[in-house]
DNA sequence: CTGAAAGCGCTTACAG
DNA sequence: CTGAAAGCGCTTACAG
């Protein structure tokens, strides 16, 4: 049995399709009783749902909000950070009676997503891995499709019209992190950091820098492959065996920094009394690991719930309001420093 | 700028509108060589896109499968198990040119679900937590909406027409790690689950009872709120209080395992010799913890690979081939029976 | 090889 | 209080 559409419930109704269409969007003024009662009951009895192309080609609205991950991992929802950024943003969309079209991206293929070639969304949420430069470039060539953007823990750049920027403050804890890190006099520090490009962690790596520099410790960078807990020990051993056990040791995360813990203990070396330790973005997913590890909590859920209120704010406004939020950042006092 | 339709194309090309929805279509037969170069053109200097909801009003046919999560908690992607899935489902339905529409519902509200509501979608993904009686009636409720439906992790019902069922082999594994740990001779077993319903959870507890039950081994069962570590090791705590340490320790899934080894070397208890411990749904996510968990690994990502495969397979043919799938699960051996 | 025309399901300004 | 009609952007069977 084919869907019921308009006219089938008008029928059914002995109404106009007008009418029904008035009742079915909430519509009560200049209606009859008898009519509404009429009209409500064949809805019901036929099952009539809306479909939404015809409205969304009538009214040039689809309800729809495109969000656009670009990742070269296959699980680009591995991190707790995004999981938790999607679901705050698809509940608050939820609620608005708007739909979350979700899109992971490897860097190389943006321009073969349906997103890009289609005309699908209302407005697009993008979260992007890679340089500064691609990662411009890329956003570029979203912002070409004119459609409204929240572009989540980036920065705004010359030639992006429309879109709004929602961050949290990377910069401020790992200054803030940095520093409960001197309390300890460190002479040297080793700094762990994804071998992905993450806009995120060059901010919070630049922070730490910026802090120790200053006072005087001898501050190793490391990247390492952070999906694979293995390749994080060799690296940090490797830099162990280079250069001696350092002071502390600043993961770029909170992953880096619990691999790092485990291989202290291995090692025997006390925390934080021989070597402080330092993790970031503290999610629950991460409180099983039974450790009481000195870090940042990510506001990650309410970035996403902020970043859907603002798209739909424009959506309804016509342009936004502000260019950039930063969400502050709480420091979890562990015992590792 | 208004956004460019067929008609602007068409008037800056110098053809109709027909001719240009073929070459966008990529038709090519009966084409000109020289109409084919002018509207290519005007397609890429008007950076024409095609709107979905006309071709989808006209076809019918919307390019979108909605996946349902039904879930208490808003937290609805935390769990390893779900984003591998959503992603695995994401990726294959992107490289066909379909896009996933997310929505966690909260299990009272299915009904106010937009998914539910409106008729936005070609096909439908269905995860549901609950009683087995409160899922057939989500299920129900979901399969009035005449959508062809995959529903994952939950098994075949009267009543459901037009619907695939894609489940990991929950009880194949959890029988096979069982068997394992009866090698040890245990005679008391505590077996921990989460006091979430969820059914491959309850198949998993059949098949550890069924198992360890006629090989002589008191075991007993307690429920615990999983997404809180602290909650988990107090439930564990109370049950060793009461009826001391038991022989092994299930956990119902990784999460728990680790929490429980954790109490276990607070306590001093030797891991396997005084206790053994197994988890389940292993995911490279806990590899950090550093712990050589006895597990079995979930092929979730692949679940959702098949399940978008399974139901683009139906809107082509019509039908499903077969009512129910099931992916094997990998014992995963380690160092904890 | 090309285009005119019908129609997918809906909303809305307007006439009655 | 109700409905006829136009039109959103697109595809497709058909005529030329």
């Amino acid at each position: 049995m084919a869907k019921p559409n308009l006219h089938t419930v008008a029928a059914h109704a002995g109404v106009s399709i007008a009418t029904v269409s008035k009742i079915v969007n909430g519509v009560r003024y200049g209606i009859s009783e008898a009519t509404l009662e009429k009209v409500l009951a064949s809805v019901q009895e036929l099952g009539y749902r809306p479909n939404r192309a015809g409205r969304g080609l009538r009214t040039l609205r689809r309800s729809i909000i495109g969000m656009a991950i670009v990742d070269p991992s296959p699980t680009f929802l591995a991190d707790p950070f995004t999981t938790n950024l999607v679901a705050g943003l698809s509940n608050y969309l939820s609620e608005q009676g708007f739909g979350l079209l979700l899109h992971g991206i490897k860097p190389k293929h943006v321009d073969a997503s349906f997103l890009v070639k289609e005309n699908v969304v209302d407005g697009l949420c993008l979260m992007l891995s890679g340089s500064a430069q691609l990662r411009l470039q890329n956003t570029r060539l979203f912002s070409t499709l004119s459609h409204p953007m929240v572009v989540f823990q980036d920065h705004a750049a010359e030639g992006i019209p429309d879109a709004c920027f929602v961050n949290q403050d990377d910069a401020g804890a790992a200054r803030e992190l940095a520093r409960q890190v001197l309390a300890r006099k460190p002479r040297t520090a080793l700094i762990v950091i994804p071998d992905i490009f993450w806009p995120a962690i060059e901010l919070r790596l630049e922070a730490f820098w910026q802090t120790l520099k200053p006072a005087g410790v001898a501050t190793k960078i490391i990247r390492c492959d952070e999906s694979n807990p293995m390749a994080i020990a060799r690296a940090i051993e490797d830099a162990i065996e280079r250069t001696g056990l350092p002071d502390v040791i600043i993961g770029a995360n909170d992953k880096i920094a619990i691999v790092a813990l485990h291989l202290l203990e291995e090692r025997g070396a006390r925390v934080p009394e021989d070597v402080a330790v330092t993790g970031f973005n503290a999610f629950a997913s991460n409180d099983y690991a039974g450790l009481d590890l000195t870090t940042a909590r990510s506001p990650a859920y309410e970035m996403g719930e902020l970043g859907g209120k603002l798209l739909l704010e424009r959506l309804e406004a016509g342009r936004f309001e502000k260019q950039e939020y930063t969400l502050p950042v709480r420091i979890v006092p562990g015992a590792t420093v």
